[in-house]
DNA sequence: TGTTTAAGCGTTAATATTACACTTAAATTC
DNA sequence: GAATTTAAGTGTAATATTAACGCTTAAACA
């Protein structure tokens, strides 16, 4: 604090602040989750879920919690998106705003949740018109979840940790927006041999049941020191 | 700003910094671009091009102008990588880190300049410890870097405007550290119909020379347009 | 018991990738 | 000016990957 006076005193101070976009998947489409916002300017538009750093954490500190202050929310993937920095990006004042990405399986955030924080899933071809560059940062962060997608594991997030090969067909799909041929994706998948087959089956979603699946972290670190890369 | 006072003036504010990785290639491997910093802490010590944020300028102006300032390079390409903010990333105080990547032939950065600025190129196998996390800013830089030089028509900024099929080739070998089979290489670039090949040929690395080509942005965006995309 | 519904499974054709060696153009040397 | 040297430039066959395609099965329900 004495070197800082020393030194970068000079310089210009600015609010930081963070914005987390928060994906779903419901087993049909992909979600965002979005809540009217708490404080002015712009309260009770639609919005990221956004607060200010503090002094005593890092950013991804802040991220993680600003993002439970909202929605309640804990210990989800997330990673840092991009920061935005525009000088009137935010007519109230200058605002460097460093926008994260999370993924959860849609179904984690209950109706319950829901109702106690204000949040709400919308489906991602109906966004409604965000506050400020919100917009931006949700298609920014779009575009990087379909290129992560097909080569990093990362799909598994926007599932339970349990699943059907029939879900995780369906969540690429709403993902690369296309459809995929049922024994091709299997096929693919499982030669990564990164999933272990459990003995069980999900029985709601058809009358035979569909075969539950685990997605394994150390299998897949396995092919990777192997040299492999995912690739779906 | 009287908006500011009422909203958001009970949140702290920060120092925002930019720090430029800059990365070159001079026909045989890639390069880095590092000076010794002009002010303390750790003056004199090797570092990225980092500079302080200033109240009229958005991230973007301010990576250009701190990138201009300390190098006397202009109009490159430049992509945002990654935001720092761990709280004690640098000992003269809290500073959140905006890192910025930028590509360029490393001839553009000539002899004279690098006197004149005192900024030197050092091999990428044989980066000197940087100051506080500026080796891991360039280590990311590096991952993306060859993440996108795979998929995205980059490479090209890291070579001058007309260039050879052998050189492209030497480029992209040094980018990914492996050998490329040269039929193979020149099959794949020419069957994209990016480039245009010129009358011209090079004289300096052979005694029969080899033809010129540029890359073609309009042909590039018809693929793109095409559905098609670039993959090396 | 028959019907319904989604799950699960294998093969062939088409396409993309890899491996591989000789010829050519121009400068340099003898 | 003939012979030599050097890197540029070119095609084809083998292999691997991807894409296309329809029938059987398990379990619930009528």
């Amino acid at each position: 604090m004495g070197l800082e006076k020393q030194h970068y005193s000079l310089h210009p101070k600015f609010h930081v602040a963070v914005d987390c976009i928060v994906f779903g998947f419901d087993g049909g489409e992909l979600k965002l989750l979005v809540h009217k916002r708490k404080f002015e300017p712009y309260l009770g538009h639609w919005s990221l879920f956004g607060g200010f750093l503090k002094e005593d954490e890092s950013l991804t500190d802040a991220a993680n919690r600003i993002l439970n202050e909202l929605t309640g929310l804990k210990n989800i993937y997330m990673e840092q998106l991009q920061t935005y920095g525009e000088i009137d990006r935010d007519p109230a004042g200058r605002v460097i705003s460093v926008a994260y990405s999370a993924l959860i399986p849609a179904h984690r955030y209950s109706a319950a949740y829901s109702r106690q924080y204000g949040a709400t899933w919308v489906n991602l071809k109906e966004v409604p018109r965000l506050i400020m560059d919100h917009n931006q940062m949700v298609e920014k962060g779009l575009r990087r979840l379909r290129r992560r997608a097909s080569s990093q594991p990362i799909g598994f997030e926007l599932l339970p940790g349990e699943f059907t090969l029939p879900q995780l067909q369906a969540l690429y799909e709403a993902i690369f927006q296309n459809t995929l041929d049922k024994r091709n994706f299997r096929k693919k998948i499982l030669s990564m041999d990164v999933l272990v087959k459990l003995d069980k089956k999900d029985m709601t979603s058809s009358r035979k049941g569909a075969y539950l699946y685990r997605f394994d972290r150390r299998k897949y670190r396995r092919m990777v020191d192997a040299g492999n890369g995912f690739a779906i």
